[in-house]
DNA sequence: TCTTACATGTAAAAGGTTACATGATTAT
DNA sequence: ATAATCATGTAACCTTTTACATGTAAGA
């Protein structure tokens, strides 16, 4: 059996599909291209093979719609142990290092939380992430002031670049913990 | 003579090579490592390929330091036609294309910007930036709420947090131009 | 009729990741 | 001595990109 860690690509194609099933990777292209979900190619050339692969995996099952007069679409649902692997990846514990790795799989992680794991899941998911994002942050800033020695202004700008971004997502994540606190069901 | 586009990584080493000249590989991954420039990889497999793809293309010229009692450290500086694609890159019109892909490309172009083409370019740059940002976030955000179907609140906040990077970006942006216009040389 | 959108794939080449491999020097 | 850091690279594997290839159906 082979247990290859997966891409951020794969998860990203196990939580739509577990959306949106049954899906087809046409509709998977589609929602790659018009959407910022991610910023993953559309192309065929990654889609259907990593498609091909989730299904050698036993991640993922396709059938070939058997409606005639419509073009021959090959159909994807999750399987249980696609399911399973979802969820562990959505329930893996949030550590510093995937906040300092940028925050590309997390916001994908929140994206299918509540879908998946339920409305429960999330607050907590919040919670651990403003707790490494406001540790971060100061060192991170303190890191850049002392490196600042250059007298360039766009290359400490830059710098401040990353440390906004930062900011910006601690502060999107408060916004969704009053949103979760303060909206029902 | 190939003409093969460069990848971001490629650039990001013609960059720091072009500022930090001379440097080895190993300065480079740790330039890569300690500091959250592009979030590139580290690691010496991507690295040393690169360099040497580059040299290869002749767009920077290594030679091994010739001082003894020091380790063998082979250092890197720009050709001519290094400096020449460099300038190229960093010149190009930005566009909305851009921006939608993501703000990375951007991002370390103007981290090179001041050094490579001095300040002068610094401004009408931000200035094309924050107009392409500022008309591309009510776009996206349009879209975003035709698209607001689903009931989930995870969802449409994983949407949000896609808008509120582009608007720390804006924000960010306009921070830089006020720098730069109100501080001096 | 012709173009656009639907729909799925493959092949070759390039690139990145992970692990391996080597060896010198400095600090403990 | 031995571990850590310096320093450079390679090999196997996997993924992605780019381009090619095929064909249907709907709309202009």
């Amino acid at each position: 059996m082979k247990r290859t860690s997966l891409s951020l690509l794969d998860f990203a194609l196990l939580g739509v599909v577990h959306n949106q099933a049954p899906c087809s990777g046409y509709d998977l292209r589609k929602l790659f291209a018009e959407t910022p979900i991610g910023s993953f190619s559309d192309s065929p050339g990654s889609i259907y093979p990593a498609l091909a692969r989730l299904e050698r995996g036993k991640l993922i099952r396709g059938r070939v719609e058997e409606t005639s007069s419509v073009r021959r679409r090959k159909l994807f649902r999750l399987s249980v142990s696609g399911n399973r692997t979802l969820k562990q990846w959505l329930r893996r514990p949030i550590t510093q290092a995937d906040v300092v790795r940028g925050m590309r799989e997390l916001s994908l992680r929140f994206a299918f939380l509540e879908s998946v794991l339920g409305r429960d899941a999330c607050v907590p998911f919040l919670e651990t992430l403003e707790k490494e994002l406001a540790s971060y942050i100061p060192t991170l800033r303190r890191h850049l002031d002392t490196q600042r020695a250059t007298n360039l202004l766009s290359a400490s700008l830059a710098m401040e670049s990353g440390v906004m971004g930062y900011e910006s997502q601690l502060a999107w994540t408060r916004l969704a913990l009053t949103r979760f606190k303060h909206t029902r069901t």
